[in-house]
DNA sequence: GTCTATACAAAGATAGAC
DNA sequence: GTCTATCTTTGTATAGAC
C-alpha cells in the first residue's frame, strides 16, 4: 500500500510549500511527515534547491495532464474555462494552499535560477492553453465579449492566482468565487 | 539627516518582506542593512512577530493616506481607478517587490494571529474604496459596463495582486500592464 | 539605546556503518 | 536506501555592561 519514498517526499514537500512557503519548512519537517530521518532525504534530493526543481517539474507535468483531461472531457470553450476555474478553486483546499507556482514565486530569491525558468515556462504553457480556449469561445460564441484572446489569457492567469491569494489571506474559499464571478458571467449558460 | 532607528528598521524590514518573504530574512540582515547590531533590534521590536504587526500597521496607514491623496487629486472615477492601478505598478519596483499584504499572506502560518486580522482589515479597506470608485464611475459613466460595483471591487483587488505576482514571477513589469489592460480599456478616455 | 557576549535551537548538509 | 553521529552556520532571543 506504501508508495515509494521519493514520491512521498515530493507530496509532503509540495503540501509544505503551498501552505507555508519554501522558506517555511525544513528537511526535519519532511522527515517527520514521511517517517524517515532527515539525512535520508539527501539521498533522494541532495539539496533543498534540487528538491525545488523536482517539485516544479512534477507540478508542470501534472498540470499539463489536467488541462489535457479538460480538453478531452469538455467540448465547448465555456465548459473548458469553467473547468479550469474549478481546478484552481479545488487546488485551494478551502483556503489552505496556493498554486505551487505562486508560492515559489514569492520566495524566488531563495531558489536556484533554474526554478525561475521553470516558472516562466509553466506560466507560458497555461497562458497558451487559455488563449486557445478564448479563441474557441469567441468563434463558438460560448464566451461573451472576447476582443483579444491572447490579452484575455494574459489577464486571466493573474486573476486566478490573485483569487487564490485573496481566498487564502482570509482562509475563505468564498472569496475565490467572488473574485471570479464577473468572469463566469461571460460564459454561456448550460 | 539620519531618521530614527525604528523607522530605518521598518523600512529595511518592509523591503525584505516584499522581496524575500517573511521567512526569507533575519535580524542579522536588518542589522547589517541599518548599521547596528542585531541585539539592538530587540529593543525596538522584541520579537519578529511584533515586527510583523508593526509592519502591517504602518502599511495600512500609509496605504490609506495614498488613497486619500488620490481622492484629493483625481476628480473623476476613471482617473482614480487609473491612479490606484499606477500605485500598484509603482509598488512593484520593476518586478522586485510585492504588496506587503500579499507577501505576508503567503507566510501566514509563521505569523501571529493578529496579522491575519490586520490583513483582513487592510483588504476590506481597499475593497470598500474600490467599490465607491466603481459606483461613482457607473453614475458618471466614466467607467464602462459596471453592473455591480461591489462585485467589481472584490474582483479587482485579486487582479491587482495577481498582476504583481505574475510580473514578479518573471521580473518583468510589462506583465503587470498586460494583466490590467482589459480593465483599463473600460475607463473613459482623457 | 546600543553594545558584547552568550544561550539554545534549528537549519542544511556530510561521513560512514549497516 | 536508511540509519546514527556529527559538522557548521544561522536563527531568535536574553543578560548585563556602557
Amino acid at each position: 500500500m506504501q508508495q515509494d519514498t521519493r514520491t512521498a517526499l515530493l507530496d509532503s514537500a509540495e503540501r509544505a510549500v503551498r501552505t507555508r512557503g519554501f522558506d517555511g519548512f525544513s528537511y526535519a519537517d519532511l522527515a517527520n511527515d514521511v517517517g524517515i530521518r532527515k539525512a535520508s532525504i539527501h539521498h533522494h534530493f541532495p539539496t533543498k534547491a534540487a528538491l525545488s526543481v523536482a517539485l516544479m517539474k512534477r507540478y508542470h507535468e501534472e498540470f499539463s495532464l489536467a488541462l489535457a483531461r479538460i480538453d478531452a472531457t469538455s467540448s465547448s470553450a465555456n465548459l473548458r474555462l469553467a473547468a479550469v476555474i474549478e481546478h484552481y478553486k479545488t487546488a485551494l483546499h478551502g483556503g489552505k494552499t496556493l498554486c505551487l507556482c505562486v508560492s515559489l514565486s514569492t520566495s524566488l530569491e531563495s531558489l536556484p535560477p533554474e526554478v525561475s525558468i521553470q516558472i516562466s515556462q509553466f506560466r507560458a504553457m497555461i497562458i497558451e492553453w487559455l488563449a486557445k480556449v478564448f479563441e474557441d469561445g469567441a468563434k463558438q460564441d460560448t464566451i461573451r465579449s472576447v476582443q483579444n484572446p491572447s490579452a484575455e489569457a494574459t489577464a486571466m492567469l493573474p486573476l486566478l492566482e490573485g483569487a487564490q491569494l485573496a481566498a487564502r489571506a482570509q482562509q475563505d474559499s468564498g472569496i475565490f468565487d467572488a473574485a471570479v464571478q464577473l468572469l463566469k458571467l461571460r460564459l454561456a449558460g448550460p
